[in-house]
DNA sequence: CCCATGATGCCCT
DNA sequence: GGGCATCATGGGT
């Protein structure tokens, strides 16, 4: 089952901790890469320090956290990755949640093949465990980049689904790689699935 | 295991 | 011109 929109408008930390154990699909003319999310944060935007919308910021990158709901937040970061967000809350309201572990379901092959460029059969262990356990990671395996930033996630290219509920434990921590946001760094706006090995740092 | 470093481009001041 | 919601690599322990 799809996510549909109701799912986005809601409370953004209670979508960061919902959206674990549910699958992120990106179907590309018919390749399919897909991945059970493991690990997410969220950001709160007018209040947080560490959100590119912090006080209200609207610039042309940020633009899409101000729209509607359920769509997605792609942007470069440190010149050669990307983010994956996922925009929540109401129109005009500019939060989301950032998707930093996944573990791999659908489209194994290509994923290695987009991360190192090599067969599956000639992964070491290693890189099978490094394949999408990062948000920079899972965005080249999966081939999220740009040009799929603003894409509605309630379409059929990109989107978000359920398709077994299972139990587990939920970990609530700290952000990773916003020491620059003073206060908002003891933010406790990470949630990850407890013991699973696509986590992108343990701890 | 840990830590330090370089890669690299776009945004924003 | 500074800095960034990252990652791979290389060396030391």
């Amino acid at each position: 089952m799809k996510l549909e929109r109701d799912f986005y408008i809601r409370d953004t930390q209670t979508v960061a901790r919902e959206l674990l154990g549910k699958v992120l699909v990106h179907n590309v003319n018919g390749k399919i890469f897909s991945g059970k999310i493991v690990e997410t944060e969220a950001y709160l935007g007018i209040i947080d320090k560490a959100a590119h919308s912090y006080g209200g910021k609207r610039t042309k990158r940020v633009e899409i956290m101000y729209g509607p709901p359920g769509r997605a937040y792609i942007y470069l970061i440190y010149g050669m990755y990307y983010c994956f967000n996922v925009v929540t809350k109401e129109e005009g309201t500019p939060e989301a949640v950032l998707i930093r572990g996944l573990e791999p379901i659908d489209g194994i092959s290509l994923m290695a093949k987009n991360r190192f460029n090599k067969e599956l059969s000639q992964l070491t262990n290693a890189q099978l465990k490094n394949l999408t356990n990062g948000p920079g990671k899972l965005c080249q395996a999966m081939e999220l980049d740009k040009r799929l930033n603003g894409e509605d996630l309630c379409g059929d290219t990109l989107y978000i689904e359920e398709r077994k509920v299972e139990s587990f434990n939920i970990i609530n921590t700290k952000r990773i790689g916003i020491d620059y946001a003073e206060e908002a760094k003891d933010f406790l706006y990470r949630y990850y699935i407890e013991g699973n090995s696509y986590i992108s740092k343990t701890k």
